[in-house]
DNA sequence: TTAATTTAAGACCTAATGGTATTAAATAAA
DNA sequence: TTTATTTAATACCATTAGGTCTTAAATTAA
């Protein structure tokens, strides 16, 4: 995979977020049992996403969380940036230091131009493009679980 | 970063032994130093890279590292699919399960599209183009090699 | 044969990532 | 005010990645 596990959550989230009703705060106990994240690691991931300004939170009875900016001003690259800071994208693929244009490795000229492609995907769709979208996957995910459980019930039968 | 240390440190690697003359051995110690990499966990890293053909060894005296394969027979994929697996570059973006054409999550269409990009940057070079250009690298990471010592130095003085 | 050199292998340590559990604080409704 | 609900914060645990160290085995040359 590309990102980690925690850029993973926070992107699945987001989208799912962003097809919900706007400020309506939703549990993150059901986000993550939707998502199937675990649940007490999805409030980590929450956190920083609560500070960026990005998500907005509600303690107390009938509270939650919920998209704090409209769908349509976040991209993915801003979720990207706030876990795995600014530059992810312009550092060298092979690892090198200091590669820029000034000292490029042997692939950065090429590897630059490609990665604009990435780029602009990551920046230049908004989440709310998105969001409508997901409802067969969350099905999917659905499923995934609920096969997951009886066979572990299955297993205790053994 | 796209690849975790483990991989940029191969991938420096194969290139390096590019531009050196075809089946000389050069020493584990010797490759380390050059580039800046822990030289006991390269030991670590060029063992995969034996198994999988592309590098020859050889104990002893006068031995070392070689690439056993011609540098135009080998492309950068090569060298991510030992340390990553082979569908490193098609697994979902946002980390859902099962995301393909069949039961795609909301950004697959668009992220394939631009994977491709990647996947040919990775595939339609060899490494043989690349050798060439990683001498200025090579003396810039000297540089700053340096430096850092020459850092540690005074910092122990005073 | 002996000694020096060098990779092979694996034990081991440390830091980061992924994941769990607990308690405190905030909120809302009865 | 009290109670139930829910996030906030933090401590903790497990696994993986990154890195170090030591010994064994292979090779070469004297």
């Amino acid at each position: 995979m590309i990102f980690s596990k925690t850029v993973g959550y926070a992107l699945q989230t987001i989208i799912y977020f962003s097809n919900q009703p706007f400020k309506k705060p939703i549990l993150q106990k059901e986000i993550a049992n939707t998502l199937d994240i675990p649940h007490h690691y999805l409030g980590k991931i929450l956190q920083p996403l609560t500070k960026s300004g990005i998500v907005g939170s509600k303690t107390g009875a009938f509270g939650g969380f919920y998209l704090a900016k409209p769908a349509n001003e976040i991209v993915l690259c801003d979720i990207v940036t706030i876990f795995e800071g600014a530059d992810y994208f312009n550092n060298c693929v092979l690892g090198f230091p200091g590669c820029d244009d000034d000292t490029p490795c042997p692939v950065h000229k090429e590897w630059s131009s490609a990665m604009v492609i990435i780029q602009r995907f990551m920046k230049e769709h908004t989440v709310a493009e998105w969001g409508a979208e997901i409802g067969p996957k969350l099905d999917y995910i659905k499923i995934l679980k609920e096969a997951r459980i009886s066979k572990k019930l299955n297993h205790q039968d053994n």
